[in-house]
DNA sequence: AATTAATACGATAAAATATATCGTATTAAT
DNA sequence: ATTAATACGATATATTTTATCGTATTAATT
């Protein structure tokens, strides 16, 4: 309850790698950073390809291939970043879907809202530049 | 990902319901409340017992039993009472293990830290009283 | 040109968690 | 006695999350 996911937490992981070792133009594989930090590698390589796909990290394909971060990053909230990867935040699913079939008889809709307005804009106000450092 | 329990849901629906309809000690049982909001009896009905444990509700036994809404949650955050019913909230394993294995080899242990903090933060800013109006 | 080692990605399997139900006991009003 | 409720451990089902597999593509190296 109130997790976040594995992707996530192996994307911050990834992320703040990368952009601690950005001198000289360097760059990890999926495999490397597995071994660093013991991450599963097949599941850390999918997340690393939605980064990718999501313009955080550039990939290089081939042999001595790799991935080096962008600096998308720098106007970025932690909120937007997760919901870019996990689709939008809601503490229940009647606050995402659009129709909820037994509103009238729902009692706790408008707190409910309250206090996902509340995670989602603490979420928003942690840059994600603070958390890769 | 970070949602809230049907638990959660269901006690806040029956706290907002009690708290609205105590006059003259008035008593609802699981299956009025029920079939009120269309929520599975049984699983309610633990929900409910729940709340009688943690003192959030006084029960009533036998026929024409039901239960009535204690004073309990006029101190109590929402962050607390999330807790009382779920234990202690994590956004990652590991901040509620004690031991975490690869601790040298995790990069983002303080920002998560922090990120937790947020969260906690924010849930013990909204007191009950308020989401039960 | 062949080999190697990497990314890309859809599909599937496994594990973990959340949700719902069942069975039985107890209680108290009728 | 009967009825209708709470109490609660045990179990089953459903959903979500996490991990893996298989195959294709790419580019450096030999």
């Amino acid at each position: 309850m109130l997790k976040i996911t594995k992707k996530i937490e192996y994307a911050l992981i990834v992320l703040r790698h990368l952009n601690e070792h950005k001198e000289n133009g360097a760059s990890y594989s999926a495999k490397e950073i597995s071994s660093l930090y013991y991450l599963p590698l097949e599941n850390l390589a999918k997340t690393m390809q939605n980064l990718v796909k999501l313009n955080y990290l550039t990939s290089f394909k081939g042999s001595k291939g790799g991935y080096r971060i962008n600096e998308k990053l720098d106007d970025t909230s932690l909120g937007d970043f997760v919901e870019s990867l996990e689709g939008p935040i809601g503490l229940v699913d009647c606050m995402l879907e659009k129709n909820c079939l037994v509103e009238e008889n729902c009692n706790i809709k408008s707190p409910i809202i309250r206090v996902n307005d509340n995670l989602k804009y603490a979420l928003s106000s942690i840059p994600m530049s603070d958390i890769v450092k």
